[in-house]
DNA sequence: CCACGGATGCGCT
DNA sequence: GCGCATCCGTGGA
């Protein structure tokens, strides 16, 4: 933590303007702020404090590289939107950025867990506060984000959404993405810096 | 109907 | 740091 990072306190839900830019920046700007679910009826969330960057173009890694297919079809949707899919046997979750026709996506893959800390417990079968939201299928798991997320406004106080409300972190990295087997040059993973509730090793914190 | 991908995570070493 | 268990949804047959 750093002495320079202030306190924002806003409900304001994050709006389809937000994630209309570009992923890159709405990635940077995510860290910080406050992922929320009330999927399965109960109140989880946490300080957004990873996420990536999946480019509309020269971006082979992003799902929606090669075509338009049902898979990925939310990806080509408009901004604001959720896409989620399936991986070995767990979920990531994805905020759909840009406009309609261009396929890219920030990926949130850590959080600082803050609501409904025993509910997520119980979801993911462990006390321990740092291995609750440490990657992107522990946050799904623990928030109750299934494949029925795929394709949901998350710019209403409906299932999930984003707030404004977190802190503004000072201190931030970028490193290249985690896990992805094509384009490893590019430094399209954002992280707050010296975070305990990030994923990966430290040396990428 | 079925083969297979997949932006993972856990459990070893 | 690395191997592999795990399984849903897709799309081609």
């Amino acid at each position: 933590m750093n002495e320079c990072n202030s306190i924002r306190s806003s409900n304001r839900v994050l709006q389809q303007e937000f994630y209309s830019r570009e992923p890159k920046i709405v990635a940077r700007e995510l860290l910080g702020k406050t992922l929320i679910s009330t999927s399965g009826g109960k109140k989880t969330g946490g300080l957004i404090v990873e996420t990536e960057a999946y480019l509309s173009k020269g971006d082979s890694a992003c799902h929606g590289y090669h075509r338009q297919t049902t898979k990925n079809s939310s990806m080509f949707g408009p901004a604001g939107y959720a896409y989620v899919y399936p991986i070995h046997a767990k979920y990531c979750f994805n905020t759909v950025t840009e406009e309609p026709g261009k396929p890219s996506a920030v990926l949130i893959r850590a959080l600082q867990p803050i609501f409904g800390i025993e509910e997520m417990e119980r979801r993911r079968k462990t006390n321990e506060l740092l291995n609750l939201c440490s990657g992107p299928s522990k946050l799904c798991q623990a928030l109750g984000i299934g494949r029925y997320i795929d394709g949901r406004n998350l710019t209403s106080k409906r299932k999930v959404w984003i707030i404004e409300d977190g802190t503004n972190y000072q201190a931030t990295k970028a490193t290249a993405r985690i896990g992805v087997t094509s384009a490893k040059n590019l430094k399209l993973r954002f992280v707050v810096k010296s975070s305990e509730f990030a994923s990966g090793p430290k040396y990428l914190r």
